[in-house]
DNA sequence: CTGCTTGTGAGATCGCATTATCAACGAAGG
DNA sequence: CCTTCGTTGATAATGCGATCTCACAAGCAG
């Protein structure tokens, strides 16, 4: 059976803290924080785990590694910064996009990913710079 | 210099005639329709060199492996049939989104990919059912 | 405490796409 | 013909994310 542990306990904090899609690499560090010995493989058994009990989800982007990310968030897609290379949620949709498909096709499902800068790496016109690290 | 043969022949016109953007696996069997002895090193290498000549472009699509097709083609998004995994280009768009984007972000971009049943693998209701082998 | 089971971490290993290696081939000029 | 030099194809090597192995540590029952 499922055993309730520190490690456990410091990556599912790290994923349902960052309000984000986390790749294992990020899971790790911010993990990290609370079990400074983690280790990848650790990180890999346990979202395994979450994975199959339902308690996250996969989120594939273009030519990027799967991150994952708390379930439950609905319908939602994604905008990934272009100079942290963060990915951050979007709540909204462009809503119904069967009208794009030739004729003949039909339309399931759609994955959106926007690109542009986030609130933290705006190219210090305005307000907060990216004064932020990287890979944080 | 770059050398016209009947290899790289092969490549360029199974890239253009596709109309839909291939796998370097897909590149690999269509060339071979003309070029039966063609190995998949030779495809990748002159996916590479047409590459750096800019006559084709990368198509990263969410937890696929990466495609190309002939550049030129303009803005456009794709759309991957569930049942034959295949990707087709999509000449239309949704056109701004940055309206979906929280506060302080800024969109530069971005890709959409739908995802259904292509013309050939409706679910055999009307006409022309899914008689096509898969990774044709 | 004691014994048994499960979880962990470091490193080895795997899977797979892509790239490098290299002997053989072949078009072009002599 | 013959030499030259870029191209080719089979296969080995690489890079890298993910998984497996295994000795050890940490729960839990008795």
């Amino acid at each position: 059976m499922e055993r309730s542990t520190p490690q456990r306990a410091a990556i599912w904090t790290a994923l349902s803290a960052a309000q984000r899609p986390l790749l294992p690499q990020e899971v790790l560090v911010a993990a990290q924080v609370q079990v400074p010995a983690l280790g990848i493989a650790t990180v890999y058994r346990h979202l395994k785990d979450l994975l199959a009990e339902g308690a996250i989800q996969r989120v594939a982007l273009p030519g990027e590694n799967l991150r994952y990310e708390p379930r439950g968030h609905g319908h939602h897609h994604h905008f990934q910064c272009s100079a942290c290379e963060r990915v951050f949620d979007i709540h909204a949709c462009p809503g119904d996009l069967s009208r794009l498909a030739p004729a003949g096709f039909t339309v399931d499902d759609h994955e959106l990913t926007l690109y542009g800068r986030c609130r933290e790496c705006q190219p210090a016109t305005r307000r907060s710079p990216a004064t932020r690290a990287l890979g944080r």
